[in-house]
DNA sequence: CGGATATTTGAGATGGTTCAAGACGAGTGG
DNA sequence: CCACTCGTCTTGAACCATCTCAAATATCCG
């Protein structure tokens, strides 16, 4: 599960002022056991035990889970500020994958200390459950049009997500951004093959909602049309699965 | 978000051996305010202003989201004894309908109130914690098979799922449950159309690995084929999906 | 420049959808 | 007790979206 915030890119500075004695403690622990992580590499492997709770300072982690015969379905990112945590019911084997999607920096924080952390320090806590709500609302939408939607809208809706995940901006017309991800890790993201990305992708591109270059630099042509394919609300989606400050 | 436990049938009869002042603070909170709901009334839609927190005594509800043009998914069911909290981080709108799927009995506990209990017993937020672990779990799994299974794996699952959150009883030969819904419902739950459902389920008969009775009387004959076609290992699910005490 | 990794494109197979008609079952009123 | 009705489930047939396989680029990295 997905928790903590990420307004900037780098993971504590969120924390610094609203929040200045949680933010201290973390730190902390962080400093102490902070590490990095190279691309492409699993943090944690479903089946194995639970190491603890991964906080991530920077870089772009993906959690996957896979049917027995290898097909995978990627549940959410984790970007830099947000804690992932894969055995919250103190349960004693993940069920999932966390892979790092880009070199990372990752602090790895025992459940022990993490639950006192969160006792200690009630706007911890708090802010955690905001973020919780969060997440849950970002995967509940991701379900629907995974669920119900085609290919365009699955697509156009991702792109959504991650472009407000990704930085602060909205979605609005002329914004450029990044993404640190495949077509196939896409296609794991929404439910469908890297070809069939490939082509809604070119879609989106010939009708001039997107525009793409180099692997995965996206530029936003036309939010409006892009919020209708994805049958979205951006103001609203904004508020549910961006955890407020 | 749905949050707490359900491992008797009736709502608050959960909490009162190891959280006996939580319980009582959350007693005295839902007696004041328990009102009765008919079947298949909403009680809460998106885009409406947010009642607050919804604690379920009795009833099967499904917390669904729908497309601008009517595709409805079911993210999740809430239980007795479970909670519902449309709008954790203190957003003002839902973004996800609330339906009473039998007739139902239901607390609405103000975001305020609610905010202060958890503040107040650490060990209900700490179960909730625990709760939310499971909910996400749950829509995780789905969202797997949702995005990468085919229909006999999405139905499958859906069922194991749904037989061990009915009942304290895991998935096992012979063990029979209900479950209040119609195939349409069930479909909307796993992203198939009730036309799909009705064949698949068919097909799942043939193969005597369920039957099924005067709407949706569940008999678990093979458990094992059921988990291979769910590609799920029964124990693990049960530990992801259902909160421990 | 060369090799590896990603993306694009085509063509055929497939699984699920939709529409439509019929069967079944539970509840209702005569 | 029967006949009607409504909601639900079943079954068939045509259609369409997406997948898979396969080959042809494009892009990145050393």
């Amino acid at each position: 599960m997905v928790l903590l915030a990420c307004t900037s890119n780098h993971g504590l500075s969120f924390w610094t002022d609203a929040h200045r004695d949680a933010a201290g403690a973390l730190r902390r622990v962080c400093d102490a056991t902070a590490q990095d992580v190279a691309r492409n590499r699993f943090l944690q492997l479903s089946s194995e035990p639970t190491q603890g709770v991964f906080f991530v300072l920077e870089g772009w982690l993906a959690i996957a889970k896979s049917t027995t015969f290898g097909q995978r379905q990627i549940v959410d990112f984790v970007l830099p500020g947000e804690v992932f945590d894969s055995g919250s019911g103190t349960r004693q084997r993940s069920s999932t994958d966390l892979i790092a999607l880009t070199p990372s920096r990752v602090a790895i924080i025992s459940q022990a200390r993490w639950q006192g952390l969160l006792r200690d320090h009630w706007d911890l806590q708090e802010m955690l459950n905001r973020r919780m709500a969060a997440s849950y609302s970002r995967i509940a939408g991701r379900l629907l049009r995974v669920g119900r939607g085609c290919a365009d809208a699955r697509l156009a809706y991702a792109i959504c997500e991650l472009c407000l995940r990704a930085t602060d901006r909205g979605v609005v017309d002329g914004h450029a951004f990044h993404l640190p991800l495949t077509q196939e890790i896409l296609g794991d993201f929404v439910g469908l093959s890297s070809v069939h990305v490939s082509r809604t992708l070119t879609r989106l591109r010939r009708e001039k909602i997107v525009r793409t270059s180099k692997h995965m630099d996206f530029v936003i042509k036309n939010a409006d049309r892009l919020a209708a394919v994805a049958e979205v609300d951006l103001d609203d989606l904004r508020t549910e699965i961006i955890p407020r400050a």
